[in-house]
DNA sequence: TCTGGGGTCCTAGGACCC
DNA sequence: TCTGGGGTCCTAGGACCC
């Protein structure tokens, strides 16, 4: 039989701190923008266990988590860093098996064929050992014979520990949690659950699967079959990046269409260099604008061939800001929050081999 | 005192093709 | 005069994840 064992680094961004700055352990650690350097509009992007202990959450606005831990040690974020010690773990994990599949920033499985439980467990130790020796990080592992089950069961595990679920377990571990346990499922989809009085895995279980799919489309099949056990095999490819995006949210709500057509160069410049790095090619520039309310507006155009340089994407991107600004500005009668510029289409460029195995 | 800056995948209608 | 069945691509929007 074919284990997942999936690994999940704790608090990472903190962790990448604190393995830095050894003193830091033990404290209310918060990495974000430091509120009280000025107003800001940022959110937390990891929190320390002790700062979770006095409420504070990644993806809180940072005021609010100062009001709650003011004592807190803000951290800027280093992106860099992280990705490189994020490249640490995956070198760990090949040096060791042959799949290993990235998934994201701060997690990564390894596949292992033709093994049982407990030998799976035993790799899930050795891991946790060898991340805590050589990286000095905590990790939480989850083993399962299922990606989407391990994934849960590395939740379960968190902080720093190990959770097996056997194959014919399946459905008995994940009966009594909460539907929102499931991957997948967001605020949108627990409320249209919880609605129709189901509130638990169990409750998911012994529901009629034709009702739900009226409202989750084929989404329903897949939860279904998973609270009874029999979740869905997920291929094991990793596929080439979809996209790429640059961001900016302003300090105040922008009301004057000039102010953002004056932040598209830099905008694509940056989208731009993003691309030289991984050496992709583009054929498709979109813009998102997110309004003072939260919704947002998209659009974008493919052109027949590959995007030439920042200054083609600029222009591209004016293009379709205007359009989207004279089409929408006037009826949603709000302020732009956020633009993004992203584009799609993406292909390796020719010549030397990028870095497309990062991810 | 609301909510970053990245990303992924799904749906749905229309164009277009065989 | 009426109108198949299947497929892909494009665009816009939504939900969700780290």
């Amino acid at each position: 039989v074919e284990w997942t064992v999936y690994v999940d680094l704790d608090a990472f961004y903190v962790g990448c701190e604190v393995r830095d700055r050894p003193e830091l352990e033990g404290k209310p650690v918060l990495i974000g923008p430091d509120p009280s350097k000025g107003p800001s509009r940022g959110v937390v992007l990891s929190a320390s266990y002790p700062a979770r202990a006095r409420g504070a959450r990644s993806a809180m606005p940072v005021h609010r988590a100062a009001e709650l831990v003011p004592d807190a040690i803000w951290i800027p974020p280093d992106f860099e860093k992280y990705e490189r010690v994020a490249e640490e773990l995956r070198t760990l994990l090949r040096g060791r098996y042959p799949v290993v599949l990235p998934l994201s920033i701060d997690e990564a499985a390894v596949v292992l064929d033709r093994t049982d439980g407990a030998e799976a467990r035993r790799e899930a130790e050795e891991i946790q050992g060898a991340v805590r020796a050589e990286l000095r990080l905590s990790a939480s592992i989850g083993v399962a014979t299922h990606r989407t089950v391990a994934k849960i069961a590395s939740d379960r595990a968190k902080p720093g520990g190990i959770v097996v679920v056997s194959p014919d377990g399946i459905a008995e571990f994940l009966a009594p949690l909460p539907v929102r346990a499931i991957p997948g499922v967001g605020p949108k989809t627990e409320a249209r659950l919880v609605e129709r009085g189901i509130r638990t895995i169990s409750e998911l279980a012994a529901t009629p699967v034709a009702p739900l799919r009226r409202w989750l489309g084929r989404f329903a099949d897949e939860l279904v079959a998973l609270a009874k056990g029999h979740p869905r095999a997920i291929p094991s490819e990793v596929g080439g990046p979809q996209l790429r995006s640059a961001d900016r949210t302003f300090a105040g709500d922008v009301e004057d269409l000039a102010v953002l057509q004056e932040v598209l160069p830099e905008m694509s410049a940056r989208l731009w260099a993003a691309l030289q790095r991984e050496r992709l090619k583009a054929a498709s520039v979109g813009v998102v604008l997110r309004w003072s309310d939260f919704t947002r507006t998209h659009r974008s155009r493919t052109i027949p061939h590959a995007l030439t340089g920042p200054e083609e994407v600029g222009r591209l991107a004016d293009r379709l800001l205007r359009a989207a600004w004279s089409e929408e500005q006037r009826a949603r009668g709000r302020p732009v929050r956020t633009l993004s510029v992203r584009v799609e289409h993406l292909r390796p460029a020719q010549g030397r081999q990028g870095r497309l195995d990062r991810y």
